[in-house]
DNA sequence: TTGAAAGCGCTAACAG
DNA sequence: CTGTTAGCGCTTTCAA
């Protein structure tokens, strides 16, 4: 267990070449016409004796890595990235596949840096969240023909494969589902970004809202402001638009802020303001009352994630692919306003 | 930018040896007495042309793959795993190594299975949070000199780098302040496990209700059972043994669980149970009423794993390390009577 | 101070 | 069917 063999040794030890050998190990027998025993044989020694080939001799020649990197705005801030992580490492895994991860922080520079860092470390290939202006430097990546897959939100500028979800249609549905429990004055609580997803979200809010002929509430918060001080903006953003009755987050992080401010203005929900939040989180399924939610079908995009990937890789599929999955309004308590 | 560079090249172009670059590039200049001219010439150069060594050549020559490895019980089931990743991810970049991921769910044969993945495909270090009985795979590859930390729980029969917190003394103190404030019958939930941090957490209970005198509560849970079950076994528990006047949870999924179970009774905390639970978490943040915890102190957790890992690797230290933060009670509103 | 050269372990073209 | 062999790009010993 100790000293590690080399395809070599396993050849000299069953007194074959390691051509025969690699040819072998690499499911090529059949191909090279190798005889069936040998083979057998060959693939019950290395069982045996534990042998693993060594990844680096292998990338050195091959040029590849196996290795993928998962590039997320910040995997310990948005449970999305991290259910992600966690439901694509075990396909990859198997695959013969490892993942390395990173954070931008969504921060255009930060993400710049980040690819340039692993491009040139032979990383075969990427799953992204990108943030704004960063199309170049994917484009560069795809250039060189290094699979890409972007997933949360789009860059609509790029020819590139996508995993997301309806969010436009998403949150068109969630504030028709405000309209018709009877709230007339809904505000969209937002960031500041031209992120794909949330232009759409605000794009399903305009509409239904216009739609509605409802006049609209948009309030916009900075992504890099401390939490309190987004809290006190919602806070003050609600006072001063008393006739809000419903509110919509257009993701978790803001929903948890409004909540608290929401708290802190000892406004009731549903009855004062009612309450949608873009994604789930335990927080909304707990909360009293519990919240609506627009929940993101986590399993069916990692698959989609990693399948992209996997056939990107094996060049099987040199298409791109925009996969676009529905997400699922629940209704919970925080939207219907209580029977009197 | 298409084609790449490798050493040989920078060589040609500069017109001296390849050797004369590598020292270069490794800061051996000095140690070569290499003239401070050329030096300076091949680092602008290297600049310039933005030349990146070839990591497979570099891992497979040195037999280092610069890569850590992090496995944790489940990347995404508790936010302190997340945390810890976020941490650590930008100081091991910075330093030239990358992390890939990985989860046990807590099962010995997937973490055996895994180590023996990643053993074998020369990983440089593994930071690693236990499940029971893999001891002697964790000895294995202490015995092969790769470096280890173990995280969150320690195993007592193996004399390796550890990074955690006080957990004795920590529930200890949790159960004092319910004492303290009056709870006579306090519960302790956990779940079935020897591992180290769950046996000392229960230390501290055991020896904070002892030391009162006061009659023991324990239930223990099955991590595998689904959480509607464990959610429904609480509420029988609570429901058998009525004179519980308090609760603690032995972590922050258990106080979900457990929150879940007490809003199902229709019990009012702190009025009819009070509730304290380890880790923090949103949803204890923003709880009505908000939830007492024991919280992590996780960036020095990080700090502390990422130095001891840089560390190891760098082979400056080869002591081993254990390393034991205190955790901070939070006293929200579930584990003080209303005032009367 | 610098250069030549020997591999690290593996793949695959080419030659039997 | 199987073996020989030439590198992949880099580090490092030894020699100059």
């Amino acid at each position: 267990m100790s000293k590690k063999l080399s395809i070599r040794d396993i050849g000299k030890e069953l007194g074959i070449s390691i051509t025969t050998v690699s040819f072998i190990l690499n499911g090529k027998a059949k191909e090279k016409r190798i005889s069936e025993a040998l083979t057998e044989k060959v693939l019950k020694f290395v069982e045996e004796v534990n042998f693993k080939p060594n990844m680096m001799a292998q990338g050195l020649r091959t040029g590849k890595s196996k290795i993928i990197c998962l590039m997320v705005e910040d995997i310990s801030n948005n449970l999305l990235f991290a259910q992600v992580a966690r439901l694509i490492e075990e396909e990859a895994h198997s695959k013969g596949y490892r993942i390395i991860y990173c954070s931008t922080d969504n921060k255009t520079e930060k993400a710049i840096e980040l690819i340039r860092l692993f491009r040139d470390r032979s990383i075969d290939g990427f799953i992204i969240t990108p943030p704004e202006g960063i199309e170049d430097e994917i484009q560069s990546l795809i250039d060189e023909d290094i699979p890409v897959v972007l997933i949360d939100r789009n860059l609509p500028k790029l020819k590139c494969n996508y995993v997301g979800i309806e969010n436009l249609n998403s949150s068109y549905q969630a504030i028709n589902h405000l309209i018709t429990n009877g709230f007339n004055n809904i505000a969209f609580v937002s960031i500041e970004s031209d992120q794909m997803q949330m232009v759409d979200r605000q794009g399903g809010y305009d509409k239904a809202v216009s739609g509605a002929g409802l006049k609209s509430f948009v309030k916009k918060l900075n992504f890099y402001n401390s939490p309190e001080q987004n809290v006190s903006e919602i806070a003050s953003f609600l006072t001063d638009n008393k006739e809000i009755d419903a509110v919509f987050f257009s993701t978790n992080y803001i929903g948890v802020w409004g909540l608290q401010a929401i708290k802190s203005l000892k406004l009731n929900i549903p009855n004062d303001i009612a309450v949608v939040s873009f994604d789930d989180h335990d927080l909304f399924k707990f909360y009293s009352p519990s919240i609506t939610v627009i929940a993101q079908p986590v399993p069916e995009l990692s698959t989609h994630i990693i399948r992209l990937m996997l056939n990107a890789l094996k060049e099987k599929d040199t298409n791109i692919h925009e996969i676009i999955l529905p997400a699922q309004l629940i209704i919970r308590d925080s939207s219907t306003k209580a029977v009197s």
